[in-house]
DNA sequence: ATGGTCGATTATCGA
């Protein structure tokens, strides 16, 4: 099974590219992110004629998270227990979608952003991603052979490799101290960064702003993960960052991420 | 020179 995230920024701006995208790489269940509409504008039809199923939950301009699967969607869950909101709760809720596929549970995840170290909202994200932590370790205490994927945007670059210069993000988020612990936490609690062993660093990238030609001076971040419990990372056989579909007009600031996994035993 | 580009909703805001 082809397993696939991406941040699409905006799925009714790019349905075209992520439907042709699906068919040519071969994927059988896609997580996207950044949706940024409500559910009655998500462009469905594009994907059954394609032959995927879709789920989405959507609130406003900037959230949104959908799965799309060609293997079969069942017990879709929206946000995680005990997921922290901010605002409405309908529009936390856009933030964490989960949907089983072929037995793997897949969560579409579009982690707050934190804007800046002194906004509130990077208190939000310390404590969502706390939260996110606890329910997967829960859900591992219940089951340690649970397949579980928690793929998206983490808004987070773990390690000083996963930006193009560490002096120019002095004073900013996604690098800082506590969101790395944060992000650390998720995987102590056992969920394993599946992709950097087949895409190591440094200068291996999942999204580029738009700005400053920065995806063609290859000045990037990655902050889109794959992590799996150990009974899935166990399935994995490979994994890619798509830079391609970074490349041209209309791409997404965000390149898919792809992971393989082996038949169930 | 502290900007630069996108997208959604309407001159801003968020990323």
């Amino acid at each position: 099974m082809r397993l696939a995230t991406w941040n699409v920024n905006s799925i009714r701006s790019r349905v075209d590219r992520v439907v042709e995208w699906l068919s040519r790489a071969g994927v059988d269940v896609l997580a996207v992110q950044e949706t940024k509409c409500r559910d009655g504008q998500f462009p469905v039809l594009p994907f059954t004629a394609a032959g995927y199923e879709v789920v989405h939950h959507g609130h406003n301009q900037w959230n949104g998270v959908a799965i799309i699967s060609r293997v079969g969607i069942e017990d879709v869950e929206v946000g995680f227990p005990g997921m922290p909101t901010w605002g409405e709760p309908a529009a936390a809720e856009a933030r964490a979608m989960a949907a089983t596929c072929a037995g793997v549970r897949v969560w579409s995840l579009y982690v707050p952003n934190g804007r800046t170290l002194t906004d509130p909202h990077l208190a939000y994200k310390l404590d969502w991603l706390q939260r996110l932590r606890e329910a997967g370790r829960e859900w591992l205490e219940q089951d340690p052979a649970a397949q579980v994927a928690l793929v998206g945007d983490w808004n987070v670059a773990p390690f000083d490799e996963d930006v193009w210069n560490m002096a120019k993000f002095a004073g900013s988020t996604h690098v800082s101290p506590a969101e790395r612990a944060a992000f650390h936490a998720v995987v102590e609690a056992g969920f394993v960064d599946v992709v950097r062993p087949y895409a190591p660093g440094p200068g291996v990238f999942t999204y580029w702003d738009y700005t400053q030609l920065r995806f063609a001076r290859r000045e990037g971040m990655r902050i889109d993960f794959v992590l799996a419990s150990p009974a899935l990372a166990a399935r994995v056989t490979g994994a890619q960052i798509d830079r391609e579909e970074r490349k041209g007009k209309g791409a997404s600031d965000h390149a898919p991420v792809i992971v393989d996994l082996a038949d169930s035993p």
